[in-house]
Parts: structure tokens; sequence; C-alpha cells
DNA sequence: GCAACTTTGTGAACAAGTGAACAAGCTCGG
DNA sequence: CCGAGCTTGTTCACTTGTTCACAAAGTTGC
């Protein structure tokens, strides 16, 4: 076992990161060679002391006077992010938000192929979604091992998600994406992110609802 | 014009809230009347001094020795997030995410109603969606107008969202759901909130990559 | 009425994240 | 080769968020 440290990288970069890599894909298609920090701040929408900063905790890749050059940038921000080689994964759920998932084809230039798409509903087995086939549940470890994936996308109801990331996780799958209103219970080591738009939704009407609340008071 | 302060409420707060109501929602459907602050916890995946300090921002509605109770807390946090009443919102773009989303009826429950869905392209307007039927992009300002909309849903592609933002914010709209990868050019006042589900999978993929190359080392 | 027990509300320590500021380092024109 | 002009990398003060720990306040049983 080896003593050397990775550097720690804070979560609010990583989470950065792929709008950087996103901004950096719009610079090389314009054929953009170099940008400054300042540059991609702009695009990314945030100020230049963070781009700098955010860079500089996985080695130096600028040059001073000049700023970035665009396809490096690019190449160690992929690396980093593990992007240098595809991601498969598989969705649970082929209802209205998973099928339309599996359909969507932007995740391809950004590393992930959905390869499989399963649900528990008989009537759905066999039925195609896009170019995939809709599976039975119940081949996940099948499917797991058959395509060696290690990211599962939870798309059922709510009620049927923690049984689900249950089966992801006996599968052998540590990474959930979970798209149902619920709070997951997972064992250590498997990292669960939730997408909830209501969240969302309900964010931006307590912020509508207080500018209501000044405007009135004002008035 | 009055010198009162309202309370400030921390943003991590305020994307807490409704993952209370939710657990507080799941609590009353079985007919609980109390709720601890660590039972509360445990269900929202956070622990209970999280929850304690969060509820202690907008009064004091425990009772020490007991607990909450279920229903007035759940209805102090409903009028704290201004989800007394609906909100109307529209979906700019019709195509596989925008629709399903309109499909979708979850919201209802949370206080949003999906009131009208738009695009552009000529072969979309006129088809139904669920119970709506597609209008065009350019019937944008009436629209708003004529269901009083605070929200807009952006289900374009990339390359549209940001003149479907500036439309948006043209007609009124000061609170923006974006779904596609782009970072939205806003005036002042006008808050945006992005859901990007590659960004998440990005950040599940950083994880795996490093807990392989971890995985690599210790061997 | 009181002691034992439970749970809240909050001050204070700690941790994470942000942004201004600037020295260090590079380029380029002359 | 030098000095003017940029831009990076990093330090530091500040803001925001989390967690601990415990007094205060309530309940319950006797
Ligand atoms: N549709 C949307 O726009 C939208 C938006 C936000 C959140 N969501 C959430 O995403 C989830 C799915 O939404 P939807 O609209 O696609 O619902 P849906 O009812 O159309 O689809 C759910 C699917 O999950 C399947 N399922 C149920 N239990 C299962 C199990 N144990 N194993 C495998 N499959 C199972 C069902 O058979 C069904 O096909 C819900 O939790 C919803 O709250 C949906
Ligand atoms: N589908 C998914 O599962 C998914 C997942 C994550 C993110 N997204 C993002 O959501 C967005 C939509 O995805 P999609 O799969 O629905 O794409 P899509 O191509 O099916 O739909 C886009 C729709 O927007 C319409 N449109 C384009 N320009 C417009 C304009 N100026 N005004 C109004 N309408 C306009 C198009 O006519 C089309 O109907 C994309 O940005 C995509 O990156 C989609």
């Amino acid at each position: 076992m080896s003593t050397f440290r990775r550097r720690v990288i804070p979560d609010a970069t990583i989470a950065r990161l792929p709008i950087y890599q996103r901004c950096l894909m719009e610079l090389e298609e314009d054929g953009r060679k170099k940008a400054s920090s300042e540059q991609l701040a702009e695009l990314a929408g945030v100020n230049g002391a963070k781009v700098r900063k955010d860079l500089s905790y996985f080695g130096t890749y600028g040059t001073r006077g000049v700023g970035y050059d665009v396809p490096h940038l690019l190449h160690e921000i992929r690396r980093e992010l593990g992007m240098t080689h595809d991601w498969p994964c598989v969705i649970i759920g082929a209802g209205n938000l998973g099928s339309a998932l599996a359909k969507f084809g932007g995740f391809v230039d950004r590393g992930f192929s959905v390869v499989a798409i399963m649900d528990v509903d008989q009537s759905k087995v066999g039925h195609q979604v896009g170019s995939l086939t809709v599976r039975h549940e119940d081949e996940l470890p099948e499917v797991v091992k058959e395509f060696d994936i290690s990211i599962g996308i939870i798309t059922t109801t709510a009620a049927a998600a923690q049984d689900v990331a249950d089966q992801l996780v006996e599968a052998g799958v540590r990474s959930i994406l979970n798209f149902a209103p619920a709070t997951l219970d997972v064992p250590y080591g498997v990292l669960v992110r939730d997408v909830d738009v209501a969240i969302e939704l309900q964010i931006l009407a307590f912020h509508e609802e207080r500018r209501a609340l000044s405007e009135a008071e004002i008035v």
C-alpha cells in the first residue's frame, strides 16, 4: 500500500469541472487555441479567481501572460474526470422519464452510454425504447456483469426506489443517480446523487414568494 | 417602506426544506402526529442538529421533550416555501424531455402545474402532449400574461436556450429552471437554476475513477 | 410535587468555500 | 537584452455551512 496521498479536490470544484469541460468544448469547436481564466469564467458564469483556483488543484496547465491551452486543458480535465473511457449505465424504470433519458443521445459525447433499460412491468418488458429492448428487472445481476456497469439510474416510482437501490448495490453498482423523490439508504462506499426537479421548482417558488412579499411591503 | 428586516434563511437550509416537507408528508400519510428532529433527520438523510437549526430559522415550532407536531410543522414549511398557492409553469421545448415533464403528474401535489408547452417547430405546434396542446413559441408573452406565469422551464436544445431565456425575461418571468447544458446570462433579479444530468453523471464518474485508482494502488 | 428522562434551541468551535489582491513568471516589441 | 504589459498561481481574510455540546423546557411516573 502506497503512502502517497492523492491531492484532495474540494467537492465544489469537482462540480464545476464538467462546466469547464463544456465551455472548453465550445471554445475548441470555435477553433480557439487559448483562453484566459477570465474568458473561461465568463463562459462558465463564475469569476476568474475561482477558475484559476479550481484548475490549480490538479496541476499547472496555464502559462502566465498567455492563459490556458484549450486542447491541453480539455484533455487534462477529461482525464481528471475519468472521461478517457466510456461509462456504461443502466436505467431502471422504463416509464416516462426513463424512456426519455434512454432515447436521449446527448450523453454519448460526455462519455456515457445507456446500455440497458429495465422494468418490472411485464407489459413493458420486450418493448423497444430507442435502440434498446426493455429487459426484466430480475436480470439486473447478469446485465451488470455483462456490460460491466458501474452507474445505475433510478427512474422508478418513489415507492420502489429503495428496493431498486438495494438490488443495484447487491449487483455491485456503487454509483447511483436517483430521480425518484426518496431518500435512499445505501452502504458506506456507495455514492448516490439525487436529481429532484420538484425541489428545484420549490426553491424557485421560495424566492418568488419572498420577492412578492418584499414588493408588497415597499408599496 | 418598512424597516423590518426579514430573517435571512441560508441557501443550504432552503434547499433542505422541500426534503423535510416530503418526509413530513410521508409521516402524515402514516398517521404520525409527532416527530423528533432525529426521526426527521433519519428520513431526510441528514443529522438531527441540522434539522433543528434549519427549523429554528423560521420560528419555534417544536416542543421540548416531545418533538415537532407533524401537521403544524408541515403547514409552516409549506407557508415558508410559498406552497399555500399554486404555481403555474410554462415549458419551452416540446421535445423528448419537455413532453415527459409536461405529462408527469407528480408536480401537482407539490404545488406546481404545467399550464402551457411551447415550441418553434411548426410540426409540433398544435399536437397534443398529455392534456396540453403545443403552442407556438411566439405566443409566449400572451401565454405568460394569460396564466400569470412566474416560472419558465427550458427544455430546448442548448443552442436555443439563451434566446428562450431572453424571451422569458422579456415576457416578465423571473424564475427559470434550465435543463439545457448552457450557462444562461440573465439580468439582475432573475433567478436561474440548472438541472444538468450529464454533470451529475460526471461527478459520479469522477468518484468511480478515483475509487478505481485507489484500488489499483493498494493491490 | 418532584425526580428521571427526553428533546429542543442555540452558542461556539470547526470546516468548507469564496474572492480580492498581488508577487511571480511569461511574452513581445523594440 | 530589457521593460511594459498580461495572466497565472497562491495567500489571506472573509463568508457560509456543519457539528458538537449543553442549558432550558417540556413530559411522565410515582
Ligand atoms: N416524468 C417526469 O418528468 C419526472 C420528473 C421528475 C421526477 N420524476 C420522477 O421519476 C420517477 C419516474 O417518473 P415517470 O414519470 O417515468 O413514472 P412512470 O410511472 O411513467 O414510470 C415508472 C416506471 O417504473 C417502473 N417500476 C416500478 N417499480 C419498479 C421496480 N421495482 N423495478 C423496476 N421498475 C419499476 C414502472 O413499471 C414504470 O414503468 C418518479 O419517481 C418521478 O417522481 C419524473
Ligand atoms: N431528453 C433527455 O433525457 C435529457 C436529459 C438531460 C438533458 N437534456 C437536455 O434537455 C434539452 C432537451 O432535450 P430533448 O431530448 O427534449 O431534445 P429534443 O431535441 O427532443 O427537444 C428540443 C425541442 O426544443 C425545440 N426548440 C428548439 N429551439 C427552440 C426555440 N428557440 N424555442 C422553442 N423551442 C425550441 C425543438 O423544436 C425541440 O422540439 C436539451 O438541451 C438536452 O441537452 C435532455
